[in-house]
Parts: C-alpha cells; structure tokens; sequence
DNA sequence: CTGATCGTTCAGAACTTTCTAAACGTACGC
DNA sequence: GCGTACGTTTAGAAAGTTCTGAACGATCAG
C-alpha cells in the first residue's frame, strides 16, 4: 500500500486547508482527499495515519464526525480492523447536514420575539425574517438542493 | 440609550453561540442580534462595545468582515461617528458568499486531476464529481436560492 | 494461554483564534 | 491652539482547538 505521492501531498493539504475555510477541521479535509485519491477501494485507520503522517489518535477522533456528517463511510470490517472510504454523495450530505443546522437560528429566532415586547414592531420584523429564512433554509433548500444536483449532473453527463 | 435588558442578554448570548456553530464568531452574532433588537435604528461602534460589555477593539476588528459579508451596514456618519446598522437581506447575502467559497474547492478539485494520472479512473471520477458539485454550488446555487427565497417570503407574508 | 495487531481514550503539549488594554491618528467644539 | 471624543492598530494575554504519545481493552493467530 503506497502512500501519497509528492504532489499528491500538495494536493491533500490543499484539500485541508480549503476544507479548513469551509467549516471543517484540516485532518478531514486531508482524509477526505486521500480516500478520495488513494489507490485501493478502502483504508484502515492504521493506514490513513500512516499515508497522512498523522497520529492514529487523530484520525480515530476526527473520522466519527465525518461518518455522522455523512462523509465516510465505516465498513463491516474484513478481519478485524475498520475500512473506510469515501461515501457516495458524501459533500452533499454534508452540506444538507450544513443546512439542517439552521433550524437551530429558527429556535433561537423563536425565543427572541419571545423576550420582545409587543410594541416594538419593527425589531420584531427584522427577527421574524429571520426566522423565517432559518426555516426555509432548513426545510426547503436541503431537498430541493439535491434534485437540483441530480439534474445539473445529469446535463453535464449528456455533454461528454 | 439604553442597554439590553437581562432577558435580551440571553438572546443576544444564544445568538452568538448559534452563529458560531454556523461558521461565524461569537461576537459577530452578538453584534448582529443586538442591532436586530436594540431600540436604536443605528449604534456607534462605542455603544456597540458598551451595550454587549465588549471592548471597541474586539467591535472594531469584527464588524470589517461583516460589512465585506454583507451582514452590517456603516452608514455615511452623522457627526463624526460611525453607525451601524443591520444590512437589508443580510443573511442571505452571507450564504451567498459562503456558496461563492466553494469555487475554491472546485479549483483545489482540478488540481488534484492535474495530479492524478490518466490511468487512474476511478479517482478521477470521484474527484471531478466533487469539482462538479462545487461548480453547481457556487454558480447555481447562489442565485437560485434568492430567487426561490422571494417566492417564499411572499408566500408566507400573504397568508397573514 | 500468549503474543501481536488494531482501534479507542485520556492527559498534556503545540498551535490558533479571539479578546483586551494601551498608544495612536483624526476630527470636532470651544 | 487645546482638550475631548471617536475609531484603529498593535502587542500581548486568555481561551479554545487540535494533535500526540502512552496506556488500555479487544480480537485474532498460533
């Protein structure tokens, strides 16, 4: 099992660093990249720390989140060890999970117009909007999200 | 000009907290929530420190990247001060330019291809999804998500 | 049963981010 | 001009995150 190339290295950490930007933390943006590049279908945890140059400490903490977040994907194990790899349509489902968490600014939103008086119509307004976007967001753009894609990929296919 | 009160104290709190999970800082939604619900159409940067028991600096440096996110508004000041008030649309305009990031990804995405050898079919395939889906995200998204928003704010206002 | 291999957990180290206080530059009122 | 009020910048402190090494429990081969 070979590790990373020397340009294959750039372009892991290049990985990390722009999923770094994106919300997520470096080590899975550096996983996520390998698994996505790497020669074989699966890697053990033992074997992501040793391409990656990174303590098995670190991948074992960080790949439960990825798992939850719907980006890896853990296999029944062939022996005893875990196999993981990259979960098909694994960004999307983590940017449905990205919008999902904006029900939580709908709450919060909720608890605010709560604390307001009745009087104070405009700053209502402005809380109630934004509610409102948390739940649309939240409700509607995570579905619809994934049609769309379904539909853009298609037509990019159509093209080749 | 008074400060918030105990109960807006706790939803200004909780806002901030939210907007940290949601990939900002605290005190940028702090900042956010209280212009939301304070009395104020506008506040100076030092009733901003004053009102949320922050120092002008922390204000100062955090409130540069909320006007480039298009969350906060500086008006042209009245008197020599500087005020700040919530931008119309604002939350819309910050998921837009989070959208906007993902071009990144799809740029790191085609450098990996540049890397990988033709040979490799299978990891081209995974990565040019993934570049796929940045494109999809940052192109279409963005602009689809404001307009779908409209109908449905307007939906929502006509049922009251 | 024994030794080897693997993943997990925990305490502490290294690093990053975020905040503050103090010094500074500028504009205004007097 | 001089003092005052305001926002900015910078160096350093405080807090939080992420990584590592070591100890551990579990599983399998022999």
């Amino acid at each position: 099992m070979p590790g990373p190339t020397a340009k294959e290295l750039e372009f892991i950490d290049r990985f990390g660093l722009c999923f770094e930007k994106l919300g997520g933390t470096r080590t899975m943006g550096r996983i996520y990249a390998w698994l996505m590049i790497c020669g074989a279908q699966q890697q053990s945890l033992t074997e992501l720390a040793a391409a990656l140059g990174v303590s098995k400490a670190s991948i074992s903490t960080v790949i439960r989140p990825m798992e939850e977040a719907g980006l890896a994907l853990r296999l029944p194990a062939p022996g005893r060890q875990h196999s993981y790899r990259v979960a098909p349509g694994g960004v999307t489902r983590m940017l449905q999970v990205q919008f999902a968490r904006m029900r939580l600014g709908a709450e919060v939103a909720e608890f605010g117009l709560s604390v307001l008086g009745k009087d104070r119509a405009a700053q209502r307004e402005r809380l109630a909007e934004f509610r409102d976007f948390c739940e649309f967001t939240a409700d509607e753009v995570g579905q619809e999200l994934l049609t769309r894609w379904e539909q853009y990929r298609a037509k990019k296919r159509r093209k080749r």
